[in-house]
RNA sequence: GCCCGGGUAGCUCAGGGGUAGAGCAGCGGAUUGAAAAUCCGCGUGUCGGUGGUUCGAUUCCGCCCCCGGGCA
């Protein structure tokens, strides 16, 4: 089997990814070789947010190509199995040109679903879903307890997404979620050599740029970008519109709150997100992927495997 | 100076003679197809200070301090 090397850079947001994977790119530029960052972030993945979500900027996808940033429309629902096999593809098509793929992003269930596969289950009636998510939770929990009494015994009674989820599935194919998740296919963890690094930075110290670095946004263009979205006038439950910022500036832009008070949800969301991803990446992840608990990262160091092929 | 309101958890506040409780924050956790989502768990704090009444006061009364607002 060949080893196929992928570095991974996880953590939470605003813990400086980006900066590492230049830095390794830059790195390995210099020895000769190529690198292709590819996007796991669920946010980045759409076109229309650039400056809300942090996206790459674009000296530094001249610098070195970038995929997956923007390839979605915020009209349109990305998903974790939809952005795995993007990216499946993406990893074999650098490998095939000899370049070492770099997975950048947050998004914990993404890089999992694409390591670790996920239940084939195929899509779901547009009309099943729409009627499942327009009822309320107790409603649809009362329903899954019947229609799948299994996967409902493991819900939290108000988890209306799980709950939601669960039942469009029985609904539109007829076998529960918790049949359909007896298998897992699609995961390339066992065919790839995985060379994972973990941000973990001061909590402090990343809160802290939460902030500011949300406060940047606004200035570079965030308000414009939800202008642009609002006017396209798209359901509210779509992934683009929830991402942290838009229903904070759209509700400053309909006069509904005060711009001080527009930033300070938007800080505070950022941090309790930031917060929510150390919990993923701390636990959720295999032991032996490297952890780095702390905010000086050095690239060169911690890629020093995958500098040289 | 006088008259009203207030002073209770980091913040906003509820409560009320048997030493106190919510939301938010914070912390911990979950996470199988919208995951920047969704959900679960964790609450000892001189109840502003000080005297008094009482078996017992944070709760009632007096005085003092501080913060609002009003009248001078």
């Amino acid at each position: 089997m060949p080893n196929n090397p992928v570095a991974l850079i996880a953590g939470p947001t605003a813990s400086g990814k980006s900066a590492i994977a230049l830095g390794l790119a830059d790195a390995r530029k210099e020895a000769g070789l190529s690198t292709i960052i590819i996007n796991a972030d669920s946010m980045q993945i759409y076109r229309d947010i650039p400056v809300l979500s942090a996206a790459p900027e674009v000296e530094e996808s001249i610098r070195h190509p970038h995929r997956l940033y923007g390839a979605w429309d915020a009209a349109e629902a990305c998903s974790a199995a939809s952005w795995a096999e993007k990216a499946r593809q993406e990893i074999e098509k650098a490998h095939s040109e000899g370049a070492l793929p770099v997975l950048v992003g947050g998004t914990g269930m993404y890089i999992r679903v694409l390591l670790d596969g996920i239940a084939p289950i195929p899509a779901i009636d547009p009309k099943v879903r729409d009627e499942v998510r327009a009822l309320p939770v107790d409603a649809a929990y009362a329903c899954l307890q019947i229609e799948d009494p299994g996967r409902a015994s493991l819900l939290a009674p108000n988890d209306s997404q799980r709950i939601a989820r669960a039942l469009e599935v029985v609904r539109s194919t007829g076998t529960t979620l918790s049949d359909w998740q007896q298998a897992k296919t699609g995961g390339i963890g066992e065919d790839i050599e995985l060379h994972p690094v973990i941000m973990l930075p001061d909590r402090e110290w990343l809160y802290e740029r939460c902030d500011s670095r949300f406060v940047q946004m606004t200035q570079l263009g965030a308000i414009e970008e939800v202008e642009a979205l609002l006017e396209r006038n798209l359901s509210p439950d779509l992934p683009a519109m929830r991402a942290i910022g838009v229903p904070e500036i759209a509700a400053c832009l309909r006069g509904e709150i005060s711009n001080e008070e527009m930033i300070e949800r938007g800080q505070q969301s950022t941090r309790n997100y930031a917060k929510r991803q150390y919990t993923w990446f701390r636990r959720q992840t295999p032991t032996d992927w490297v952890r780095v608990e702390s905010q000086n990262v050095d690239a060169e160091a911690q890629f020093a495997s995958i500098l040289r092929h």
